[in-house]
DNA sequence: AACATAGCCGTCACAACTTG
DNA sequence: CAAGTTGTGACGGCTATGTT
């Protein structure tokens, strides 16, 4: 890890995950994650599920301008942002929403802020259940095109696993391998896959990654749960590499684990802030994944005296 | 040994209920 | 009567437990 870096020096752009606490609990409420239920898209029409969309986008804008006048330029946006949108009988195209998401990308583009997605764990290219896999298609290419329609650049990147083992590893990374080919281009120039703490350490995944030059984003809680056998030098100079050789910024997630956890399940909980932030060398942006969000950020930055509003 | 079932993961909406 | 609390469903796969 090394020593801790002089105030001024400090290597890491910080954001949080889709949900700004202060925020949140702000009257009226500014969140991101409004959704209905399937028998409410029954009674109260697609129209009603769209407008639930749009004034998730509206708040995405506040959180933005929340951000910026306070020191954070990296937020992870809510996947829930358009409910169902991915949906299999009721997804809908994000066309009807372009103004909006081209007014939005452009403040983010206007101040620099970064912004990633992290679609959930249902992701899972590898499946050998094609129902699954076309659910994970409808998914990412929803996520890009929310992006898209924002008109972010390449470092607005979207995060998922490989996902489970169904039985062989080799054989489920290689239809992973063989379905991101199979995807658009679109889809595949924002993807990026992020080592997990149960089943795929990132020297199992790397070599996937170098293949097909997709960025590998290295979480150092799992990471921490799930090691694997290489050097840590090693792994984060190759894990480096597949980000200069896409040409975009790299990023990297830190948690905790919650205090007093043992067993590795409760391990994998979040604690509510984290106390230590590892220094590779490298200046690449950090998302804090804390469930005090924003609040763990700012206690990081009081740590190193970097200065916010 | 093979299969089936329940609970869990996380976060919200929404209805029904309880409390002040 | 407003505010707060509880339970369930949305979503798919993993893990533990139970059954044959």
């Amino acid at each position: 890890m090394g020593p801790a870096p002089l105030p001024s020096g400090f290597p890491y752009r910080l954001g949080y995950a889709c949900l700004n606490s202060q925020l949140r609990n702000a009257k009226p409420p500014v969140f991101c994650s409004r959704t209905a239920r399937i028998a409410t898209i029954a009674t109260k029409g697609l129209e009603y599920v769209k407008a639930l969309g749009r004034q998730n986008l509206a708040d995405l804008e506040q959180l933005i301008t929340w951000n910026e006048e306070h020191g954070i330029r990296f937020l992870r946006m809510s996947s829930d942002m358009f409910p169902f949108a991915s949906h299999d009988v009721y997804g809908y195209d994000l066309t009807y929403c372009t103004s909006e998401l081209q007014r939005v990308g452009a403040l983010a583009k206007e101040l620099d802020h970064r912004l990633t997605a992290h679609p959930g764990q249902t992701n899972n290219l590898g499946s050998p259940t094609r129902k699954v896999v076309e659910a994970t298609k409808r998914d990412l290419a929803y996520h890009a095109q929310m992006m898209d329609l924002m008109e972010l650049d390449h470092d607005s990147v979207m995060i998922i696993h490989m996902g489970g083992v169904y039985t062989n590893k080799a054989e489920t990374i290689a239809r992973f391998e063989a379905e991101f080919l199979s995807m658009p281009r679109n889809v595949r120039h924002r993807l990026v896959v992020e080592n997990d703490e149960v089943c795929y350490n990132t020297e199992e995944i790397l070599p996937t990654c170098e293949r097909l030059g997709i960025p590998l984003v290295f979480d150092w809680h799992h990471h921490a749960l799930n090691p694997g056998a290489l050097p840590l030098d090693e792994i984060l100079h190759r894990v480096k590499a597949t980000w200069t050789n896409r040409g975009i910024r790299q990023k990297m997630h830190y948690s905790e684990s919650r205090p007093g956890a043992a067993s590795v399940a409760e391990r994998r909980a979040h604690s509510d802030f984290v106390t230590n932030v590892p220094m590779c060398g490298d200046e690449v942006d950090l998302m804090i994944e804390a469930k005090a969000k924003e609040q763990a950020v700012f206690r990081i930055f009081d740590k190193y005296s970097i200065p916010y509003s």
